[in-house]
DNA sequence: CTGTTAGCGCTTTCAG
DNA sequence: CTGAAAGCGCTAACAG
């Protein structure tokens, strides 16, 4: 492999001048950056990312801190868009990620955790579905030791922000839609999520502003986006109720299932938007989350927190969608 | 951060010594070690694993290749299988894992591709899924740049190892299984994978021996791992045959939902043995892949060629089950 | 057994 | 505008 070396002697320039048109800092002149360019080429040089950052002690390091839940495989492709929304972002920003899992980390403590990230250089971290209860992530926010951008979680300060899409109101639209698209739809039941997920809240938050809008007899029950849990509720409030809301488009399969097996219409409508739904064999509304394009804002908030000490929410766009579901896959 | 400097002048002792115990060389005298170890844990000092590499050009560091096929979502599964048994192998083995997608490199060049993953420091490749076409990946391998593990393609050489599990004798015994559980089972469909995959060749193999040994009269289509072209050849053999092996889970459930909507009988099974399966309604004979094992043993494969030159190919082992699909997820 | 020293490839002052 | 030189934190001969 070529080196810095290399090049300044092809280019006959001294090594911080092949530096600075490399890094593109101003004070070279054209006709320099072009013999330095030539040389670069020529030999086919590619700077060595790892004593880049010795030298320069920036790493722009990120981890990727993914949940894994063993019992649902139906989030699986959430969190692979995730990755790659994250990582094909990184590379267009020059950041390096490292993909870790919570169960990797979960046992360690909080200094062992700092100094296994500190080892590998990670200076941001990037937290999917962090909850109420992952209290050591509220730790390692607030020891400031690094940058940290919250996917799904309503929180910042200095050094952490948060991104999501606007749930409350995706919520709202999602289901005013499905409401005024059928006839005669007061009473309502809403299958939240699990209590401890800041969407769940989220989400509930827009129910409530709708239900007062349109006069809506609203009741909120939570299915844990558990599809059986969805099920079961649907079935015990199936005669009582117009429409059902769920807060996941599992969960709005298993209220599916549970009318399809009673033999009534009623209709549902779920939320994010992934081809799960393929399997379902019926048509509903559902809020399309683009998990791609989330993850690539998180990576440039994160490489925005990188250079500057100044966190904030950041408020994505959703789309409101009607699945047209295969019932079988290509 | 504490510095190996520091650690020396702590313990009183040259930063070389330092740097043996560390790694674990030998002559140092059991009191320098102790000394050395308290300064360690008193400062509560990390190595800094990017000046470790420069210094010792040696980066340890690993790629995973993933394929993400955009259009069957229920693959993704498999692919965090792969990554989370591979990251989690790799931190014990203290490696550094870096993810890629076949996307973000499939419109490079040999070249750029070489040198883009030497900037990375990247020395050994861990490559997923690749098949016939992958006309780079070969390119790459023939290249001997990088130390590369295959899963599921079957190529080793000095530089390059395969591993996988015995396909053959899998679908040899997940059929021969299914079966002998049936009476009178001797006109057989088998649903094969896509031509260009090397699981598909190995599996066909493994038919073609059992249908000698049970006298069987086997007839082979390839559904290309698609769920809609397994439901259309069952169709169209459904009143042929009399027993219907797949190539994978997907495949078979589309095999199972034509056999229901004919409303006739016929056993069917499948090949992964992933969750995927819970959606179909139905139990089955499958092979359980054990995709984290796989990725697990990958990274030690790679381990291990980056300090031999040694490639070979490492055959795992796998588990036929009959799955309980529950209709439900909990 | 222990310490000294010369780099790894790059960034970054600071003179010229 | 350009170049010389001092490290970043660590490893690996090589002396002692």
């Amino acid at each position: 492999m070529a080196s810095i070396k290399d090049v300044a002697r092809q280019a006959g320039v001294a090594i911080s001048t092949v530096s600075k048109v490399l890094n593109g800092y101003e004070g070279v002149s054209e006709s320099t950056k072009d013999k330095v360019n030539a040389a670069i080429e020529a030999l086919n040089y590619t700077p060595n990312a790892v004593a880049a950052a010795l030298s320069s002690k920036q790493f722009g390091r990120v981890a990727l801190l993914l949940k894994l839940e063993e019992t649902v495989g139906c989030v699986d492709e959430i969190n692979l868009q995730y990755l790659s929304g994250a990582i094909h972002r990184a590379k267009e920003l020059k950041l390096d990620v490292v993909t870790l899992f919570f169960s990797m980390v979960a046992d360690m403590g909080l200094d062992e955790l700092t100094s296994y990230l500190k080892a590998q250089s990670v200076e941001g971290i990037i937290a999917y579905g962090m909850n109420e209860e992952d209290e050591f992530l509220r730790e390692l926010i607030a020891s400031g030791a690094f940058k940290i951008v919250l996917v799904d979680a309503p929180y910042h300060d200095r050094n952490t922000s948060s991104v999501w899409i606007d749930q409350k109101n995706a919520q709202y639209e999602i289901a005013k839609k499905t409401i005024l698209g059928n006839e005669s739809c007061t009473k309502v039941l809403y299958i939240a999520g699990d209590k401890k997920s800041f969407v769940t809240g989220e989400r509930i938050a827009g129910m409530k502003k709708l239900a007062e809008e349109l006069a809506l007899e609203l009741t909120i029950e939570y299915g844990d986006f558990s599809e059986k849990k969805a099920r079961e509720l649907t079935f015990s409030y199936a005669d009582r109720m117009d429409v059902f809301v769920c807060a996941s488009d599992l969960m709005a399969i298993g209220a599916m299932r549970a009318l399809m097996e009673l033999d009534v219409f009623h209709p549902v409508c779920g939320f994010d938007g992934i081809p799960l739904m393929s399997y379902a064999g019926k048509q509903m509304n559902t809020v399309r989350q683009d998990f791609y394009g989330v993850s690539a804002a998180a990576v440039e908030e994160v490489d925005r927190l990188l250079h500057l000490e100044e966190g904030r929410n950041v408020v994505l766009g959703y789309e409101l969608v009607r699945m047209r579901y295969q019932d079988i896959v290509e």
